[in-house]
DNA sequence: CTAAATCTTAACCTTTTCTTAACCATTTTC
DNA sequence: GAAAATGGTTAAGAAAAGGTTAAGATTTAG
């Protein structure tokens, strides 16, 4: 589930983009002024920031230039080319400018959240041995069938989409936490690794999963 | 030099275009027909691609659900919202309507390339033969790997990222605190810096570390 | 609606990390 | 040069984090 920060001032135009993107199971954090999404910033790690470009105390420009691993939409009524390349050079990803369209809206953020995990590739997760079917259960560990609980098969997906980096333990109970269910705590993701490292065992005795004190947990190298 | 294909069928634009780049430093491929993109793509492997959608024989669309690898710009004359949102949504990066200001056609390349850039390379902070890697919490001392706690990861982190300046103690211990945890005193700071020191040491016999009296630590010059 | 599968909670254990404190070395101050 | 302050090292115990297990709650499937 993708947490989405929406920097906007103006309350109704907040809210329309609010209710469009909780339409379409994103997860939304809203910030009214510059302040406060730098607040919201520090504290929280997000997939997308839409942001408005005229704000209270700090403008948009300068959060542009604060953020750097997030992507960011600006959404902005300055239709000059000049305020576009501006913010496009100095960090923004992408400028669309109001008033828009709903579904294009929609499909600019599709563009930026496939970037960061390029989730929509058909290919099967490989990692040494093993290898994750695309039917949401299936685990293959020396191409011997292992079934995985729905959970169990999100917590890899995202071990084994991010091979060699480590995952902190917050960033993926957000990762695999769905819209319904708002997921499950440190504890339980321990028992649901440790759950996934007995099944892989039962096939090979291999520890694929390594735990990083106090950080998360990443893929073996 | 980044490799730039133009798939353009209409002679001026695509001349228009082609300059426009050239003069950026970009190295230019054409292509005036989707047939002659596809073959292109076959044998070369570049860094962006700027489709016109309405092509001769093949059409663009059938371009963009082709390419995986690649990012796509589209330009094109469709200005609505269901062409656009097609085409993103089947994978290309950033629609561009005709006709458009040059300034920001540069610009979303610009965006495109730098995403490009940023997913292969993640800068690891460096000081002489230390290596810090940002990925997976470790210190490469002279190529070799040296496992850090998350506080000593924390430590030489700041220290690292100001090189030549010197850290006060008192503003290192605030660097170092998280949220939830207000963290250690000055005597476990000095713990911390022996145990990072010996870690080291035990790979290479040099002090990395400046005590620096009655105020802090820096990195050696 | 029932049974099975899955998830969460909590207790208990193990391992790693952090802090404390004692002791020694070095520098500064008087 | 002696006393005081600061820095360095070490080891032990406390604290935090991870691992395992089982029972009860919840969800899903038939």
């Amino acid at each position: 589930m993708y947490k989405i920060l929406i920097v906007e001032d103006d309350i109704s135009i907040h809210n329309v983009i609010e209710e469009l993107l909780k339409k379409q199971n994103y997860k939304i954090y809203n910030a009214y002024s510059g302040t406060e999404a730098l607040l919201l910033l520090e504290k929280e790690e997000f997939d997308l920031i839409l942001l408005d470009l005229m704000l209270p105390a700090i403008n948009g420009e300068e959060i542009i230039e604060k953020v750097k691993d997030t992507p960011i939409i600006v959404l902005s009524a300055k239709i000059s080319p000049e305020d576009k390349v501006k913010c496009l050079k100095t960090g923004a990803n992408d400028y669309i400018t109001k008033p828009f369209v709903a579904s294009e809206l929609l499909a600019r953020i599709e563009v930026q959240l496939r970037q960061k995990n390029k989730n929509n590739i058909k290919e099967n997760l490989k990692y040494k041995d093993l290898e994750l079917l695309n039917d949401n259960h299936t685990l293959c560990v020396s191409n011997e069938k292992v079934s995985l609980t729905r959970t169990e098969y999100a917590i890899l997906k995202q071990l084994l989409l991010n091979q060699s980096q480590i995952i902190s333990k917050n960033r993926l109970l957000d990762l695999i936490s769905t819209d319904t269910d708002d997921c499950c705590d440190e504890n339980s993701l321990k028992v649901h690794i440790s759950n996934i490292r007995r099944k892989t065992k039962k096939v090979k005795d291999e520890n694929y999963i390594e735990s990083v004190w106090g950080i998360g947990f990443k893929m073996y190298d």
